[in-house]
Order: structure tokens, then C-alpha cells, then sequence
RNA sequence: GUGGAUGUGGCCUAACGGUUAAGGCACCUGUCUGUGGAACAGGAGAUUGCGGGUUCGAAUCCCGUCAUCCACCCCA
């Protein structure tokens, strides 16, 4: 057993799972930028009042699971348990309010949550997360959706659902809470007691219980839908529309809520199939109160996130091809005492040629190309006492096995051509 | 925080309560003194998660603990 394991709900991405990620990694960065959303790094711990109030007191995430810490200076902080606090928060410290309008910006990194973990659920876990500032109109929550539709759709995702639904405003939430609580007062001995804390502490939450005896209260309990004030109302109405004009396939959840204080309006979640219970791989939506929140110039904003660990997971489940990561096609190879300086200092030419080359640790000839064959070189550059005394060396052709004299001098030459450079 | 399942070399798996815990993959070496992939042979690698208990005897049974996985909760 090892003296030491990684924290639990950690995770080593191995070599072998990196593929996975350099892809997905890669589609999100150009997808990203297609679309006009400029990259953002914001630490990956701030103070943690910064989350109390972004996040919400009364969250989970804030009461229960983060990771906090005093520092030197005496300060309280906190590991980020997600994004968008942090990206509200440069964007006011920054003065980006007085960037043209929309701000769209995204960022990809660790978060932190101190959880029970589960299957696509993770302590330490990546997100992809994208966010537009400064528009109130629909059009904005289209473009943030059409992002994870057009990055969950190069990734080859089946099957993708997206959840709709809108939470309204501080206008018209109260009363539709009111409504939902006498609904629930109401059935007050059918519902699970899980339902009983939540109606009072995390009311919209009773809307996406699992419990059997729940389903018919939910199933008869008013829809938020019905309840928006003038302004929601036809906020969601255009957003529908432009999705309905585009084709895009929907499905309006009244029971899809969010798990954050700072939630306005649109409300949005994207889900596959085949990777446990944890099926969100992107939740999101539109936050207007926020950036004021946190003492900034009033800013509606909307933004996504989604956890990086389950897109990998559906891509294993849905058997996605990902590009393999290059090793270097060239491999040096040498014999004797004599012969190793001149092969690295080979090495050393061959690289400066901008050519990707590795060189052999040592061992029997028999053993260096075994693994030059294991670590995939094409060609083998074969650097012994013999071949020295005659001026040159012997390239070896992987594929082939086809052996070829290659005068010192023009290696490179033999090579980029081989190469088909 | 709650519940269930599972812990045997790096990975996968075997061993009726009974010798020195067995095999496969991978790794290293040799057959091949300067030629990879195949085959064969050999080598290294495990106080059976940890701690107690029952027993003449525990990988195996019991208790505790830790970890992993899954689910609840919550969320990405």
C-alpha cells in the first residue's frame, strides 16, 4: 500500500486520459472564441465573503462545502466552489463596465466543493464556464445557450436534452414562493420529510424531489410560469421564440430550479444520458442582481457552467474518437561509450531543426528499439562506433524496417523529407 | 451529513478456515555478444487497506476504522 493517496474526491488524470482532455479542452477554447467570448483568469481562491455573498448564505455550497482557510494575514478565504462570483468581481475591480457592451468572457479551471463523492462528482472538479455582461435582452441568454449547443454538438454528444425553465424576479418570485408553500401547507402529510425542510428553507428545490409520494404534489403544484410579472414573462417568451425559429429542441422543465441565490429569469440545463445520476453537465442563467450584489454598478448578466469530469465521462460512454497527443517520431539510438555523447549532441542538432526527437536511456541495441517501438517512434537513428568511423548513421524506418546509410551532414535534410515536411 | 456495496503485487483476477498467497496483463533480462513487433525461458514486484477479536490455524469468520465505488442530500 502507498504511504500516501490523493485527498479524497481528487482525482490524477493520468497520460492516458489526457487525450480526453486536450480535446475537450481544445473544442471549448475555439468554440469560445468563434463566438466572440475572450478568455478570463481569476484566482482559484478569493475571500470568503466574496462567495457568502455572491454564492448565497443559506446555499449548501456556502454553508456546507467550501474549503476555507485563514491565511497569514489573518484573512478569511475560500477555494472557489464555482465561477461566476469570481468572474463578477474582476469585471467590477477591472472597471469592465466600460467595455462595449456585451462583455463575453469564459474561463476553464478547478473548483472546489467539500462533498460526499458520487459518479461525476468530484471535491477537487473543472469547469467550463462562459459568461455575457452588461445586456438584459433575451438575445443574450441565446447566444450563452447556442455556446454549450455548439461545443456539445463538435464534441459528437447523442441524445442532448436541454431544460428550460425561468425562476423570475424579485418582483414575482416572492408570491409564486407564497403560492408554492400554501400548495405545500396544503399536502403538509404527504410530502417526504426532506420536502418538509425544504419548503420553508429551499422552497423551489421541493420542485425536482425524487421521492414517490412527492410526485403527485409536485405534478399539482402551481408553475412559476404562470406567476412572472409582465416583464419575465415576455423575456421568456422571446427567448422561446428565437429558439423555436432556430429549430433547437427544448424541453420546458416548470420543476428546473438552481441551487444559487443569484439566479434571475432564464434558467437552463443540458443533460446526457449513461453517466449516473449526476446527468447536468451544464446548468446556468441568467443573474442581473448580481454584479449590484457585490457593490458593483447594476449589470444583468447570464452565464453557464459545466463540469468538465462528466463531459469526459460522456464522451467514454458514448465511445467519442479523440485525436491521439503526438509523441516524437524520432528516435536516437546508441552504441558504446563513444558513440552517446555524438548521438545527444545529435539530439541537440535535430531539435534546434525544430524536429521532435528522443533519445534512448541506453541498454542493448535489441532493448533500445523495443522501446522506440513502444514509445511510437517512426524513425529509429541508429548511432554506433561503425557508423561513426564511416561518417554517418543508420536510419531505420519503424513501418518498414527498412535500414538506410544517411551521411552525417545531411540528417536533417533525410529526415524532414522522410517526415514529409 | 445518511445509506448500500467492495477492499489480494502497478492493473485484472484465483485460493473448501489448513504447507512458502496462485495466474494473466504490464515491466526488466535472456534465447538474439549490433537490430523492435512474435514465441519461449527467467527475474523483480504482496507484512491480502489498517487495528483488534474468534480459532491450534484467518486473505477467508466477527467488531471497529479508513479508503474506493454507487445512491440520497446537493450540484457542474
Amino acid at each position: 500500500m502507498p504511504q500516501y493517496s490523493r485527498p479524497k474526491g481528487t482525482q490524477d488524470i493520468l497520460p492516458e486520459d489526457q487525450p480526453f482532455w486536450e480535446h475537450l479542452l481544445s473544442t471549448v477554447a475555439d468554440a469560445a472564441r468563434a463566438h466572440g467570448f475572450e478568455r478570463i483568469d481569476t484566482p482559484m481562491f478569493e475571500s470568503t465573503e466574496l462567495f457568502a455573498r455572491g454564492v448565497g448564505e443559506g446555499t449548501d455550497i456556502v454553508d456546507k462545502e467550501m474549503y476555507t482557510f485563514k491565511d497569514k494575514g489573518d484573512r478569511d478565504m475560500a477555494l472557489r466552489p464555482e465561477f461566476t462570483a469570481g468572474v463578477v468581481r474582476a469585471y467590477i475591480e477591472n472597471g469592465m463596465q466600460v467595455l462595449p457592451k456585451p462583455v463575453k468572457l469564459y474561463s476553464t479551471g478547478p473548483a472546489f466543493r467539500y462533498e460526499e463523492p458520487q459518479a461525476g462528482r468530484y471535491r477537487q472538479f473543472h469547469q467550463f464556464n462562459a459568461e455575457i455582461l452588461g445586456i438584459a435582452g433575451p438575445l443574450a441568454d441565446l447566444e450563452v445557450m447556442l455556446l454549450a449547443w455548439d461545443i456539445f454538438e463538435s464534441l459528437g454528444f447523442q441524445n442532448l436534452a436541454f431544460q428550460l425553465n425561468s425562476t423570475g424576479c424579485p418582483r414575482c418570485r416572492p408570491a409564486y414562493i407564497e403560492a408554492l408553500q400554501a400548495h405545500y401547507r396544503a399536502h403538509g402529510e404527504a410530502i417526504c420529510d426532506d420536502c418538509r425542510r425544504r419548503i420553508t428553507q429551499n422552497p423551489l428545490r421541493v420542485l425536482d424531489c425524487k421521492q414517490p409520494q412527492c410526485q403527485p404534489v409536485i405534478a399539482s403544484a402551481p408553475k412559476i410560469t404562470d406567476m412572472l410579472c409582465e416583464e419575465c414573462a415576455q423575456h421568456f417568451a422571446e427567448l422561446r421564440a428565437y429558439l423555436d425559429g432556430l429549430d433547437k429542441p427544448y424541453t420546458l422543465n416548470h420543476r428546473l430550479v438552481r441551487g444559487l441565490d443569484y439566479y434571475t429569469k432564464t434558467v437552463f440545463e443540458v443533460w446526457a444520458e449513461g453517466i449516473g445520476a449526476q446527468s447536468a453537465v451544464c446548468g446556468g442563467g441568467r443573474y442581473d442582481g448580481l454584479a449590484e450584489l457585490l457593490g458593483g454598478p447594476s449589470t444583468p448578466a447570464v452565464g453557464f457552467a459545466s463540469g468538465m469530469e462528466r463531459i469526459v465521462l460522456v464522451m467514454k460512454a458514448q465511445g467519442v474518437q479523440v485525436p491521439a497527443l503526438p509523441s516524437p517520431p524520432i528516435y536516437v539510438v546508441h552504441l558504446g561509450d563513444a558513440s552517446r555523447l555524438y548521438a545527444v549532441k545529435l539530439l541537440v542538432v535535430l531539435r534546434e531543426a525544430g524536429l521532435a526527437a528522443q533519445i534512448s536511456m541506453g541498454g542493448s541495441l535489441r532493448a533500445q528499439l523495443r522501446h522506440a517501438d513502444k514509445r511510437g517512434a517512426k524513425l529509429t537513428l541508429i548511432v554506433g562506433e561503425d557508423e561513426l568511423n564511416r561518417g554517418e548513421i543508420t536510419l531505420r524506418d519503424m513501418g518498414s524496417g527498412e535500414q538506410t546509410p544517411v551521411a552525417i551532414g545531411q540528417v536533417v535534410e533525410a529526415l524532414r523529407e522522410r517526415l514529409g515536411h
